[in-house]
This record gives structure tokens, sequence and C-alpha cells, in this order.
DNA sequence: AACGAATCCAACCGCCCACGC
DNA sequence: CGCGTGGGCGGTTGGATTCGT
């Protein structure tokens, strides 16, 4: 016997939600915290299933959340973790502050993988032309061996790129960079993928800085929600205008929604993808989050990556860079070598 | 202006895993 | 150790919106 099927009971609830059920949601989540979402049907008498609670939750009120817009860095980004990760959008969102794994997987699916297909048939169009000119016989191994090197120099260009995007970023605020001790134990040494993956990459953001996004979520909400909060000021369409959301709701999820401190990466890093580098909030570095484990999904297994290290030095110490570009790289053929 | 095609994205579904008992 | 349950994750769907003719 197989367990009964998703959120099947009658009365559930299916579709879109709708404002008011937003509110009650986030009103229950406000004095209770998130979690413990079987619970909250129940408690709340949202004719909800628990999972449907839990993803609105997740991907559209929780705050901290920026949506749509997404900055060639971060589309560099993506592309780059993609390569090296595949579809795991939950390791690849845990290094986008701001994004859910599912704004992230619908933005591969309906941008990302075209534009690369396009590229790549492209490219193709090119090998082909060359193989007929060299009168080349097309085997499958040889096949493979072209679509290997050409996705090597594809990743090799989106390495550079992102490699140069981060630094341009990562430079605007360098002084403000605490690096840690720099790692490569695991580098040296790969025994297994995973550690082998974790040692290349660099960690996800932080979770234990202190900056705060809840305008923006406040924002989403208020503009979700239009009624929640009693008197709005003018609508906001950036993040940095969110901060003139009302005291009022500011307060209320400063209050019960601490920032995700996810965030604190964004915002010392700048990283170059936020617009909103003028939100500066005053959170106490002690306001720990509500969300620190609520904000971004975990990694892979919940593995706890080590700390922010190599990629930043590998950012910033070129020599370091060129070296570990070839455990990148290799890392990178490990993990996508079916796909070829 | 109307209609069909294409695109977008919120939400659903089902599988998997961790954890408690 | 096995089982049941809750939660996380990736793939997919379908309604809404936008675009092109």
């Amino acid at each position: 016997m197989g367990r009964p099927p998703y959120c099947d009971k009658i009365g559930v609830k299916k579709g879109p939600w709708t404002p008011e059920e937003d509110i009650i949601l986030v009103s229950y989540i406000q004095e209770h915290g998130p979690g413990n979402w079987r619970s909250v049907p129940t408690n709340t008498g949202l004719l909800r299933c628990s999972k449907s609670c839990r993803l609105r939750w997740t991907n559209y009120l929780r705050p901290g959340i920026k949506r749509g817009n997404f900055t060639d860095q971060e589309e560099k980004m993506i592309i780059h973790l993609q390569a090296l990760l595949g579809n795991r959008w939950a390791a690849i969102a845990s290094y986008l502050p701001q994004r859910t794994d599912n704004d992230i997987k619908n933005y591969w699916n309906t941008h990302l993988k075209k534009k690369l297909n396009k590229i790549q048939s492209n490219s193709s169009d090119q090998e082909h032309d060359h193989r007929t000119l060299r009168g080349s016989n097309s085997s499958s191994s040889s096949e493979t061996a072209i679509s290997k090197g050409k996705w090597e120099r594809r990743l090799q260009t989106d390495i550079h790129t992102a490699k140069q995007a981060l630094c341009d970023a990562l430079s605007l605020d360098n002084k403000s960079i605490n690096l840690p001790e720099l790692s490569t134990s695991g580098i040296t040494n790969p025994s297994s993928q995973l550690i082998h993956q974790q040692s290349v990459l660099p960690p996800p953001p932080q979770m234990s800085h202190s900056m705060s996004t809840y305008v923006s979520s406040a924002e989403n909400i208020a503009r979700l929600l239009p009624g929640w909060i009693k008197k709005p000021q003018k609508p906001s369409h950036t993040s940095s205008e969110s901060i003139g959301t009302t005291d009022q709701t500011q307060n209320s999820m400063k209050e019960q929604f601490p920032s995700p401190s996810s965030e604190g990466f964004e915002n010392s890093l700048q990283f170059g993808f936020s617009n909103n580098s003028d939100v500066s909030r005053s959170i106490s570095p002690e306001t720990t989050s509500l969300f620190q484990d609520e904000s971004k999904p975990k990694t892979e297994n919940n593995v706890q990556l080590p700390p922010l290290s190599f990629l930043e030095k590998w950012l910033l110490d070129d020599a370091t860079a060129q070296e570990h570009e070839d455990n990148l790289m290799n890392l990178a053929f490990e993990q996508t070598d079916g796909l070829f």
C-alpha cells in the first residue's frame, strides 16, 4: 500500500491562493512562526493541505524573496551553477539570496534553457560545418568528444564570465568582506563527489548575517494583500522604493520576520545582483532570523557547506583560481559526463 | 478588434529522506 | 530495526497573460 495521494482529502482547496488566504497564513506564521505545517490548516481553518501552505509561504510570502527581473549576473550564476550542480535547484538557490528554487527553476526552464539551446544549436551548426569541411566521419564517440569539448569551452567561458562579474561585484565592497581561512583540503583529496563539490564550490550565502530584506517581502505581501496594510503608501515598484512600505508593516514584519540573514551575503558582497544596494537596514546582528533555516533551502542532503572560502579566494586570487579552475572543470565533467 | 500561439509562473504531484516512536 | 509521518525537492501542469498576425 502506497501513501495516499497528495492532498486528496475532500474539501481541500486547490488552485491559486486568494488574498484572504494569504492574510490568514501570514498572520498565523507571524504568530507561531513557520514550521509544523501539519497544524497550519487545522489551526487556521484554511482549506489547504499543509504542503500547499508551506509552498505558498516559501515560494511567495516568505520575507526576503525577490521576484522576477533576474540580472545578468544572476543569470550567469544560474547557468554556471546549473552546469556544476545539474537541476538541483535548491542547491543553486542556496547560492542566490532572495531567489527561490521554484523561481530559479522556472527561469531556467523558460529562459535559460532556450537561450543555451540556441547557442548550442548555433555552435553545433558551426561544428558541423567544420567537420564537413574537414571531411571527418562523425562517430558517436567523436561527437561525444566534440560535444564535451564544446561544452568545456562554454563552461570555461561561463566560468570566466561569472568570475569577471563576481569580481566586479566584489570589488565594490571588498573591504567589508571577511574572508574565512581558505580550506582546500577537499580539493586535493576528493574522496567523494560531494566532498569534491563542496570544496570546489563556495558555500551558499551564510545564514547568520543580519541584514534584513523583510521590507521587500513586506512589499510582496502588501502588493498581494491589498487591504492588509491599513493605510499603504504609494505603491512601490522597486526594492529600494519599498523602503517606503508602511512603518506599520515594517515594524510588524521586523518584529516577526527578522532578516533572512542570507541577505547578508548579497548585501555585504553586493554580488552585483541587486539593484537595491541602497537598501540599508539597521537590524542588529543579534536579531537572529526566525527564518535562518527557512529562508533558503538547505543544501542537498542538508549538508552544511563549509565556510565561504574557496570561490571568494578563487575570485580574488588569480593564481589560486587558475590552479583550482582545473578542479572545477574536472568536477563539472565528472558531474555532467553522463549527459554527453 | 479578434483570435490563436507562445510564454510565463504559481501551484500541484509524487518521490525521497530524515526523524521520531 | 521497521514503520509512519512530515517536510524537502525536482518535474510537470494548466490558467493567465502577452505577443503576433
